[in-house]
DNA sequence: ATTCTTTTTTTCGAAGCTCGAAAAAATAGC
DNA sequence: GCTATTTTTTCGAGCTTCGAAAAAAAGAAT
C-alpha cells in the first residue's frame, strides 16, 4: 500500500542521512555534510547537535585538518566507536569466526575456530556458533558499546526473512534456525545472510565508485555462488536468499551437480567438477564435498605445464561461466563483475575460454572490454559485508528509528532513466 | 549521491500520493484517500482542495455512492478527464496504432494503419508514426485536455534513456530516434518503450494484487521477449531496455538465432524456430522474418492431430522455455509468470515439455504448482502499458513537480524482508 | 600586539507542512 | 423537527527546514 510521508519521517530520514554521510566520509565537517546531503547548514547543525548529545556522533577534535587554511577551522565529526557494537560471524566449511566490531567499524576482538561442520549435529552446530559469539564477547574490553545486532554469513540458501539457513553445503542439516537461537541466548536481533550477498555489500562499501548501482559478485569455490546488487540494493529472490547463479542450466541434462540436478553451471565450474573432469571420472561421478586448496593449486599447475585433462577441465569451467554470465548479462546487465574466492587463483586457465564463450552470447556482445576484478580470499569480504549490514541496521533502525520509509518513494521508472 | 529530504519535497510527495490514490481507486472519497495514504483527514482535505482548484481533480457529484448510509454522504473525487491527455502509440510488424487517452485513462480517439514496416525507409518509418499521431490528434474532440506525454511501444531494444530504438525485428534500420522526432514535431515529451515492459506495466495495472512486486511477462511471437518487474518497478538493464530473455543461451553453439548468434532460447521457441523445425529445415536455416498467425495455427493443429515433426517442434520450444524460466527463477524468482502473444494459442502443445524441463532445473523446484496466465492478444496490453506509463509521468512530473525523490529513500534491505 | 579577512558554526525569526481536536455540514432514522 | 451518525473543513499547535545574520575561530596584514 502506498503510504504518505509524515512530518516526523522527515527528521528521521535526514537524521539517517547525516549518520550515513558521516559513516561514508569518515571524519567530515558539518560543512561537508551539508554539501553531501544538500541540506542547509542550519539543519545539519541542529541534527548533529542532537546526535552529539545522544553520544552517537562525537567531535573528533580537529586533528588532521589537512593544510590549515585561513578562517575558522572545520571541526571533524566522527561516529562514536562506543555508541554500539555489532557481531559479524562467518561460518564456512570447517571454519568459524566471530568478530566484535565497534560502531565506527573497527575490529575490537575476534575468535577463530575450526569445527568439523560436516559432522556436527544440528544442535552442536548452533552451539558452536553461539560459543564463538560468547568467547568474542568475553574478550571485549570494558569500554565497548552495547551489542545491538549480529549478522551471520554462511554459504548456502537462507529464507527470505534472513532467519534460517535452509540449505548449505557445509552441513547435512537443513532449516537451521540460527537467528532464533542467537536472539534467544544473547537478546540481540540477528540475521543469517548469504555469503555472496555479503561479499557484494562489502565490495560496494570498499569501492562505491566502481560498485555502484548494478553489479555482481561471483564466488568460485567448491560451489558457485552469486551476490547481486540491483539499483543499489541487494537483490534476493522473493522466497529465498536468491541469486543461485551456479544453478542456472548450462547444458540441459548435462553433468551431475551437487544439488542432484544436471547441467548446472556449478557442475562444470565448481572445484569438484574441475577435479572430476581432470581425473577423468566422467560427468556422473559424485561431487566431492571437501577439496583442499592445495589440490586445486596442483591441478592449476598441471594445466599450466602441459595440455591435457587438467587444462581441458579449466577450459570447460571457463566456458560454463562465460555462457552463464552471458545469460545473466542478457537479462540484467550488471556491469562490473567481481570474481571472488580461491578459484580465482586459476583464473589464467579459466579466462580465455570464459571470454570466448561470453563473446558468443547475446549478453556478451558489449562486454569485449569487460575487466574482471579478482579477489582470492573471500572470508574477509564476507566478514566486512556482515559488519556493514549490521551497522547499517543500527544506523537506520536504532539510531534513526521511526516508520519504514515509503517504498513508493523510490524513483519512478521514467525518472530513473534520466539520473 | 545521497540527498536530504527538503521541506517542500514533503508536499510534492503527498500530492503525488493523493493523485496516485485517486487513479488507483477510481472514485474515492476524501476519507478513503486518507485511509489509503495514512495521512490525516485535514491533510487530504487541504491537498485535494488545491488539486480541485487546479482542475486536476474534480468532485464527481456523489453519484453511485453505494447504499447510502447514515451520516453525511461521501463525495467522490475523480481525475478530471480534461486535465490532460496522452498519446499511446503501438508499432509492431506491419501494424501501427495511435491512441489518444484522457487524463482519467479513457480512450478518446484512435488511428489504426498498416504500414509495411520491413520495407519503409528510416525517414518513412518515422513519418508513418508522426502521421498516425497527427491523425489521431485531429480526430480529438474540442474538450480534450492538452497532450502532455507520448509513449511509443515497440518490439525491440531501446536505449536506456528510452529515446531511441536501437534495434528491432520490425525494421532493418537501427538507432531510430523516434522520441526526438516526435518531440520536435509536437512539442510534447515522448519516450520509446520496449513492448514487453509495457505489457508488464499493464498487467500490474490490471491486477495489482496478483502482479505486485516481482513478476515476469513473456511474449511468445516470432521472437521471445520479456518484461521484468522487480520490487514493484520495471527493471531495465543498465545500458539498454534490458530483459532479453529470448537471447539467454539454451544450447551452447546450438540452433541459429535471428540475432546471428547460436543456441538462444528464441532459436528454439520463436515462431520461426518452430516453423523451421516442423518443416525439417535444420537448425541453420535462416529465420523467417514474418510468419502469419494462420501458418502457426496450422502447425498447432497438425501437432495436435498426430505425432511427428510439428509436435516435436512445439515440444522443443517448450523445453527451451522451461530451461530458460528455470534459469530465470534460479536467479531472481519472479513468482507469477504471464505468457502473452499469439504463441500462447498453441500452449497446450508447449506446456508439457515446458513443465518437464522446468522441473529438471534448480529454479523450478518450487514451481510444480506454478500456473501460467495466458493472454493471446498483446497489442491491447502494450497500448494500455504505454498509456499508464505516460499518465504516471504526468501525475508525477507535471502535476506534482519538484525534485526527484531521494533514491536513498528506498527501503533498506534488512527492512524489505519484513515487509 | 592588534586589526582585518576568511571560513565555519550557531542562532533566530519566518514560512511551510501535518496533525489532532473541534466545528460545520449533510443525511438517515425516529 | 430532532437526534445520531458520518464526512469534511477549520483552526491553532507543534515540528521541521531555510535564509540571513551573528558569533566564533583561526591566519594574514599592519
Amino acid at each position: 500500500m502506498i503510504v504518505g510521508v509524515r512530518h516526523d519521517d522527515l527528521r528521521r530520514q535526514n537524521r539517517a542521512m547525516v549518520i550515513a554521510a558521516v559513516r561514508r566520509a569518515g571524519q567530515p565537517s558539518r560543512t561537508e555534510i551539508a554539501a553531501a546531503t544538500a541540506l542547509s547548514h542550519s539543519t545539519i547543525s541542529t541534527i548533529s547537535a542532537s546526535l552529539i548529545e545522544e553520544r552517537i556522533v562525537i567531535e573528533a577534535g580537529g586533528s588532521e585538518t589537512a593544510a590549515s587554511r585561513r578562517g575558522r577551522p572545520q571541526v571533524a565529526l566522527g561516529l562514536n566507536p562506543g555508541a554500539a557494537s555489532v557481531v559479524a560471524v562467518v561460518l564456512s566449511l570447517n571454519a568459524l569466526s566471530a568478530t566484535l566490531i565497534d560502531y565506527a567499524g573497527r575490529e575490537i576482538a575476534q575468535d577463530v575456530s575450526r569445527p568439523s561442520t560436516l559432522t556436527l549435529s544440528r544442535a552442536e552446530l548452533v552451539e558452536a556458533v553461539a560459543a564463538a559469539v560468547r568467547r568474542v564477547l568475553a574478550r571485549a574490553e570494558a569500554g565497548a558499546g552495547p551489542v545491538l545486532r549480529m549478522a551471520l554469513g554462511i554459504q548456502g540458501i537462507t529464507d527470505s526473512a534472513a532467519r534460517t539457513l535452509l540449505w548449505s553445503p557445509i552441513t547435512p542439516h537443513s532449516d537451521v534456525a540460527f537467528a532464533d537461537a542467537l536472539e534467544a541466548e544473547f537478546g540481540v536481533p540477528a540475521t543469517v545472510e548469504n555469503d555472496c550477498n555479503m561479499i557484494a555489500v562489502a565490495l560496494k562499501g570498499r569501492a562505491p565508485q566502481r560498485y555502484r548501482d548494478n553489479f555482481v559478485a561471483v564466488l568460485l569455490s567448491n560451489g558457485i555462488g552469486m551476490g547481486l546488487m540491483l539499483r543499489g540494493s541487494l537483490f534476493s529472490g522473493s522466497r529465498s536468499s536468491g541469486g543461485e547463479f551456479g544453478h542456472m542450466t548450462h547444458i540441459p541434462d548435462g553433468a551431475l551437480c551437487r544439488c542432484g540436478r544436471r547441467g548446472c553451471i556449478e557442475a562444470y565450474a565448481g572445484n569438484y567438477a574441475i577435479l572430476r573432469h581432470a581425473r577423468g571420472q566422467g560427468e556422473d561421478a559424485p561431487p566431492a564435498a571437501d577439496i583442499d586448496d592445495a589440490t586445486m593449486l596442483e591441478l592449476a599447475q598441471a594445466a599450466r605445464a602441459r595440455p591435457g585433462r587438467e587444462r581441458e577441465a579449466f577450459a570447460r569451467a571457463g566456458e560454463a561461466l562465460g555462457f552463464g554470465l552471458g545469460s545473466l548479462f542478457a537479462l540484467i546487465d550488471p556491469a562490473p563483475v567481481a570474481l571472488v574466492g580461491h578459484g580465482t587463483s586459476a583464473f589464467d586457465m579459466i579466462e580465455p575460454a570464459m571470454r570466448a564463450a561470453l563473446a558468443r552470447t547475446a549478453g556478451g556482445r558489449r562486454e569485449a572490454a569487460l575487466s574482471f576484478d579478482l579477489e582470492a580470499d573471500e572470508t574477509p569480504l564476507i566478514r566486512e559485508g556482515c559488519a556493514r549490514q549490521a551497522l547499517a541496521f543500527v544506523d537506520h533502525e536504532i539510531f534513526a528509528p521511526g516508520l519504514a520509509p515509503a517504498a513508493e518513494a523510490a524513483a519512478p521508472d521514467y525518472a530513473s532513466r534520466i539520473a
